[in-house]
RNA sequence: GGACUCGUAGCUCAGUUGGCUAGAGCGUCUCGUUUACACCGAGAAGGUCAGAGGUUCGAGUCCUCUCGAGUCCACCA
């Protein structure tokens, strides 16, 4: 605690120089050494993307209400910030800025494009580290992470060289989702579905018709499949016939498989291995040969004779006046179904056949769910734990290899004579799930001359997943056990953590999964799903539908504080909640008033004074101006009034503490304002002004708390205030919470 | 096709484990230039809490169904 004999009051020109006060005073630091008991609070780290929007604003302001709450109620606070570096979504924007200076990853190659990128990165940070200031954010900057600092570079080689020699680690080539537009495989959990409008086309495959939507991968097919109880087929099955593909006949089989429904089109399907993951299945069960029909970049591969070198979609349309005129295709029906997009480009993604790294994930899922089955970690809103646990029950292994240059490289080195890739025969490596290379070697670093490491770099999800403890020094400062009395993991398991809803498989199911697995501890005690924010048709804010809010308008319009405060009301755990500018700018307005209000109490009650009032306010003489207990002096002459004054305050700090434990923000923050407000401005203080010397040391009691309380929410407006009393401390964050 | 959430005043939303005449902000109307504040104060209008049924002494709150809105998961070639 800073001691200081005379504390001036200091006044500030602005919130920034607020800002800078505390920051220079280090009231942000957490500190190890300290006999406070640690509260741990870790920021979802922000896409390195650009600018933050109206939810980051939201989840920043919750995170730190709840860090300068507990703050004032003496706990060793740890509000760790960092960033990511979100490989795809970053590689996208920084290619529309290279493309606008004419450059390419082509044109710069690997290492120079790497440098570029990093610039870049920096100049990004600036407007994300600008934004979080402006807000607030009571972070511990000294601690500040990117993912791919040094630090989290150990965290994801000691987990993947763990997995990799607990056999949890494969490469192979198999089936995945790949985006042909980002020009990388992707998760299924980063695919979506978008109703379209096509065509099913029925067309003859020898004596039989079959229907399907993509005819452009007829190329590919390696056999016909119906259902073995489908009578009308039972001849057919197992024997071999000859189809014309429009660049050259081929001979095809029947085979007969349960996952072909009878009632779909004809009962009849084509059987695309390479290019379809249910016909990928089929394809392993019945040994069909795999043809690849579409290349990496979305067009069609050689086996297409004349339309090789188109992208499928063109490639389709052309190929449809050959099928009609030799009579393949006989008839056309409109269909609607659903088609997977890249979640972030939203370009049509291609189930394709890539040399991949894949982890098992079944055991760590499998761990999780005990876990979470235990309610070790309590999920707000609480349904989540079961959506979680439902997603964990059907997982499937994950891809964690990306054909990106941003990100955390795959460790691995192979002698540079060898081949790194081993195409030979993606079945039998399919089947036995093998793929490992001999002579490769897992490291961080070069093994020697000779050696060339992979490609590939891995899934950012990656080493978010491993976020919560690497952040946090993991592996290396979890171990110096000796000697010290606290390590880096006294703040693990986080005590709170918060999330859009959007990423819950993608990010904190994997946190779990890998915390559990690697600690056996849950990563977080708390995890806080808040809303979405909505226009008012309810869709999400977008970029490309340019409805999107700026946090920075609303700043720049009713200040910092007001903003938190509109924003407070929408943090409702799990509950979306519909906004415009318009209805923003009101709930802006009000707390903008709600600011103003106070700024006219405080000078009501500190600044004009009736004469000869008490300098002390008739509170404890000794301490530094802790305003702990109700003013109980002899000389302070208490009538009815202000003793329900006190009562209630005392009445309101049980309330505002008990929403605030329950992270019930929106309930903590209506309740002062009601309070401040309507009970003690409209009510007590009108009254106290027929006695207002009698009155004085009340009326300062009761405010000194109410800023304590505010503080939180209004960190700024409530700093300012503070620093006008006679007797205080050197900052409000230095205060202690009211307690009942 | 599965799972979940929501439907409360004109608008955006609160309403803790069921308990007094259902709340806030904004908007509307009336009044008020009282020496903290018009970015204010006093007051008013406005809701059969989507609908129906049930449990209960008592339900916006629990159960069932219907209608409506939305989200997530799976996905049919």
């Amino acid at each position: 605690m800073k001691q200081k004999t005379q504390l001036k009051n200091k006044s500030f020109k602005s919130e920034s120089e607020i800002y800078g006060f505390w920051e220079s005073e280090k009231f942000f630091s957490a500190d190890l050494q300290s006999s406070k008991k640690p509260f741990s609070l870790l920021i979802p780290p922000p896409n390195l993307t650009g600018e933050l929007h109206l939810g980051h604003a939201m989840q920043h302001s919750i995170l730190d209400a709840l860090a300068r709450f507990k703050r004032l109620q003496g706990f060793d606070v740890l509000l760790l910030p960092g960033v990511d570096h979100a490989g795809i979504q970053f590689e996208a924007t920084f290619e529309k800025k290279l493309s606008k200076e004419n450059l390419s990853k082509q044109k710069l190659g690997r290492e120079k494009w790497l440098e570029k990128a990093w610039e870049f990165k920096e100049e990004i940070y600036k407007s994300v580290s600008g934004s979080w200031r402006m807000l607030g954010l009571s972070a511990d900057w000294d601690r500040e992470v990117f993912t791919l600092d040094e630090g989290p570079k150990k965290a994801v080689f000691e987990a993947f060289k763990s997995f990799y020699d607990a056999g949890l680690i494969y490469k192979g080539p198999y089936i995945v989702q790949w985006c042909p537009k980002d020009r990388t495989a992707i998760e299924d959990v980063e695919v979506e579905y978008e109703e379209r409008k096509e065509k099913l086309y029925y067309l003859k495959y020898g004596p039989l018709t079959l229907a399907t939507t993509r005819p452009e991968t007829k190329f590919g097919d390696t056999a016909m499949a119906v259902n073995p109880k489908d009578e009308r087929y039972k001849d057919y099955v197992g024997k071999e016939f000859e189809i014309d593909t429009l660049a050259g006949k081929k001979k095809m089989r029947v085979v007969a498989d349960d996952a072909v429904d009878p009632e779909f089109g004809t009962g009849v399907v084509k059987v695309t291995p390479a290019h379809d993951f249910a016909d990928y299945q089929m394809g392993i069960r019945h040994n069909l040969p795999i043809v690849q029909v579409i290349n990496k970049e979305g067009k069609l591969t050689d086996v297409a004779g004349k339309y090789a070198g188109m992208k499928v979609q063109e490639a389709r349309e052309a190929m449809l006046p050959e099928l009609k005129e030799k009579g393949i295709l006989i008839k056309e029906e409109e269909y609607a179904h659903n088609v997977a997009v890249c979640e972030r480009c939203k370009s049509v993604v291609e189930p394709i056949i890539s040399e991949e790294w894949f982890v098992k994930v079944g055991d760590l899922a499998k761990a999780a769910i005990k876990v979470i089955n235990a309610s070790k970690i309590n999920f707000l809103p609480k349904n989540y734990a079961r959506i979680i646990t439902d997603w964990l029950e059907n997982i499937h292994d994950w891809c964690i290899s990306r054909s990106l240059w941003w990100g955390h490289r795959i460790p691995v080195w192979y002698p540079s004579t060898s081949l790194r890739t081993s195409p030979s025969t993606p079945l039998r490596q399919a089947q036995g799930r093998s793929g490992q290379v001999a002579d490769m070697k897992v490291s961080l670093d070069s093994p020697g001359e000779g050696w060339v490491q992979d490609e590939q770099v891995l899934d950012t999800w990656f080493s978010s997943g491993l976020w919560p403890m690497s952040t946090l020094g993991w592996p290396e400062k979890w171990k110096m056990v000796n000697g010290k009395l606290k390590i880096e993991n006294s703040y693990f398991p986080w005590d709170f953590e918060i999330s859009a809803p959007e990423i819950k498989f993608l990010w904190i199911a994997r946190m779990i999964m890998l915390s559990v697995h690697f600690t056996g501890n849950i990563p977080f005690k708390i995890m806080f799903f808040h809303g979405m924010l909505r226009d008012l048709e309810g869709r999400k804010f977008s970029k490309s539908l340019g409805n999107g809010i700026e946090p920075a308008y609303l700043i720049d319009k009713w200040g910092v504080d007001a903003t938190r405060m509109a924003l407070y009301t929408y943090s409702v755990p799990g509950r979306d909640g519909r906004v415009s500018k318009a209805i923003l700018d009101e709930r802006g307005k009000n707390y903008r008033n709600f600011a103003t209000k106070l700024k006219n109490i405080t000078k009501f009650i500190l600044e004009l004074k009736p004469n000869g009032s008490t300098r002390h306010s008739g509170l404890s003489r000794v301490d530094s101006g802790v305003a702990q207990k109700a003013p109980q002096n002899d000389n302070v002459k208490m009538n009815t009034d202000d003793e329900k004054m006190v009562a209630d305050l005392d009445a309101l700090v049980k309330q505002v503490t008990k929403h605030l434990e329950n992270i019930d923000l929106h309930l903590a923050a209506e309740a002062i304002y009601e309070f401040t407000w309507h009970k003690f401005a409209d009510v007590y203080i009108e009254k106290s002004k027929a006695r207002r010397a009698e009155a004085q040391p009340v009326l300062e009691y009761v405010l000194k708390q109410l800023l304590i309380m505010l503080h939180p929410f209004m960190p700024f407006v409530t700093e300012e205030l503070y620093q006008k009393f006679e007797v205080k401390r050197e900052s409000i964050m230095e205060e202690t919470w009211p307690s009942a």
